[in-house]
DNA sequence: GGGGCTGGCTAATGCCATTAGCTTCTTAGC
DNA sequence: GCTAAGAAGCTAATGGCATTAGCCAGCCCC
């Protein structure tokens, strides 16, 4: 019987791969053996659990979209670079639905590779942001991450009612984050609601 | 052998509180009948299957949410609108995460009455953004939708990396939406990036 | 060209969803 | 009250999945 020549880095590509065909939840050991032609067993000498192929495709994805951030908004800055990021991703997540899934869980405590990877894809975040001299820059990096998944998760799983005219809902999303953040740049924050 | 007195509504609502409890994706059967001091099989006389359980929760969810946003709005209007709508939704999204995770699910094609709630929901989000005068409330719609639901997924999946401050973070969410729809209602949207 | 690690395999376990078929409780009609 | 029927529970069985144990062949280094 031929080797099938797999290693862990090939098992978790494949599942990648799978989980943007099937979807992230949909992933098992089963369907992913019988993409890399193996018995399922064989999977184990790679990747020691299903949780163990989640993290791993969780990881990867986080580098692949923190490179393809990084990417898109170099040489930018101010709104032009936040409009660059935020394009890129949406289309990201697009295009890969299983592996935008696996980048939105948490690490684990503990899980300093995990944790580092989210923290750089993160960091892009902030110096894309950083033009835009908030003083908590934090709060505006997760208003914008925070728009970002959702319109991301939203449209990946259908979740809007219609199909039609999505561009130029992410393009109102986008202007509104950066008109907001501008003006919040510029002092106009001073109306909180009675129960903030 | 007494009566456990089940019926599909308790079975249901047993489901929402475990699924608050475990998460809506760590529902299983096995663990609603424990906790209703029933066999596994025993179930399957109230509800077709897992997934119909499933989307029993959904509706349910969909139900309850509206109902409570719908309360949060009632006599406002304009950004104190807007606000009350946003905390509403993130208090009860971290609330009762299960339901909430439920109630992110699309209606399957078909599905009548899980649309009718769908849609019911969602109307109240265009009722509170229509002082905006938006031409296009859908987008609108779309926009603070959006960036709810992102924050409620991110915060209740412990998706911030730093505890501290979400509130204030959730408060420039809302501010950045105010302004910035707001000032797109003044017309103040010509400033495209050049990719949209 | 042989020894050992590596990466495949089959077989077996245990959990979960689901179905079949039995039994008993409840209740409507008398 | 008695009974017949349907509802609601049960046990037993099936099939899928993740995982483990243990076997064997290929590959590589000497």
């Amino acid at each position: 019987m031929p080797r099938a020549g797999l290693d862990p880095a090939a098992v978790i590509a494949a599942g990648a791969a799978l989980a943007d065909e099937i979807g992230f939840a949909n992933l098992s050991m089963g369907l992913l053996a019988e993409r890399l032609g193996v018995r399922t067993p064989s999977l184990y000498k790679h990747v020691a659990s299903l949780e163990a192929l989640r993290r791993g495709i969780a990881v990867q994805a986080k580098r692949e979209l923190g490179a393809t951030l990084s990417r898109a908004a170099v040489g930018l800055s101010g709104p032009a670079a936040v409009r660059a990021f935020a394009d890129a991703y949406r289309r990201w997540a697009l295009d890969h639905p299983g592996r935008y899934a696996a980048s939105i869980r948490a690490p684990e405590p503990g899980d300093e590779e995990d944790l580092r990877v989210s923290t750089d894809a993160l960091q892009i975040l902030y110096d894309v942001l950083a033009g835009f001299g908030h003083s908590r820059s934090v709060d505006a990096a997760r208003v914008v991450r925070s728009a970002l998944h959702g319109f991301a998760a939203l449209e990946s799983a259908g979740g809007f009612g219609l199909p039609d005219d999505l561009d130029d809902s992410f393009t109102l999303l986008v202007d509104t984050l950066v008109t907001g953040l501008s003006a919040d740049e510029r002092g106009v924050t001073g109306n909180r609601a009675g129960q903030a």
